[in-house]
DNA sequence: GGCCAGGCACAGC
DNA sequence: GCTGTGCATGGC
């Protein structure tokens, strides 16, 4: 069980951090069977988080189906380690992701983005940076966020479309605030523990959706 | 058939 | 800095 106690003395008395830690509790009552362990991964991947980090850059302005389809792809052509993709041809690798869209921008992508694994210097997951994976094509903050949290499970906490519509909903923001702003609203609000980031974010994904199915 | 889905880059202002 | 636009498929 996590600490909710405030940390610090000046988060006794903010009314923001109430209320964020009160949308947690509400959130893990309302759908208790949700856990931090959330991104689907098939296993099939070596290591296990590469799938993480390839699903994160197929999602962009997709549907999770989509992307399955192209993982799905990957593995029947045995393209399971970041070598294997990062010498795949460019038309070759069009088609295995054809399926989650944009495939011309996202095959460059993410051959571009397993050669920088693949060529990183010592563990990639233990070690890369934010900087560093913003620095490459087609990593936004979004992406870059999901990467750090679900496949190197450090505590960046990834504000995507389904965070910002409940928070705008619950008027916690505007709408008018900046990615980096809502982000650091959450980590100052709550423990810096990768855990709860990942478990806060799948119980905000589950809520939004099922808003949806019932709308 | 239109709209949207777990964004990002880049141009133009 | 902000806004609009291209990228592309599949599901509803």
């Amino acid at each position: 069980m996590v600490n909710f106690y405030p940390t610090q003395v000046s988060d006794f008395c903010s009314k923001e951090t109430m209320i964020m830690i009160h949308l947690y509790r509400q959130l893990r009552k309302q759908y208790p069977h949700v856990s931090h362990k959330w991104w689907p991964t098939s296993g099939e991947f070596k290591p296990v988080q590469l799938e993480i980090v390839i699903g994160a850059l197929l999602t962009q302005n997709t549907n999770w189906k989509n992307v399955e389809k192209a993982l799905k792809n990957l593995i029947d052509s045995n393209m399971l380690s970041a070598d294997a993709v990062a010498n795949c041809h460019t038309s070759k690798l069009q088609r295995i992701i054809r399926p989650a869209g944009f495939y011309r921008q996202k095959s460059k992508r993410l051959g571009a983005l397993c050669e920088f694994i693949t060529n990183y210097g010592g563990n990639f997951y233990k070690d890369v940076t934010r900087e560093q994976l913003l620095e490459l094509n087609g990593i936004g903050r979004e992406t870059a966020d999901s990467i750090l949290l679900y496949a190197c499970n450090k505590p960046y906490f990834v504000i995507d479309a389904y965070t910002r519509r409940l928070l705008k909903r619950e008027e916690i923001i505007t709408g008018k605030e900046k990615y980096d702003e809502i982000k650091e609203m959450f980590e100052k609000k709550l423990p810096k523990n990768a855990k709860v980031y990942k478990h806060f974010h799948a119980l905000i994904v589950e809520n939004e959706k099922s808003m949806a199915r019932r709308a």
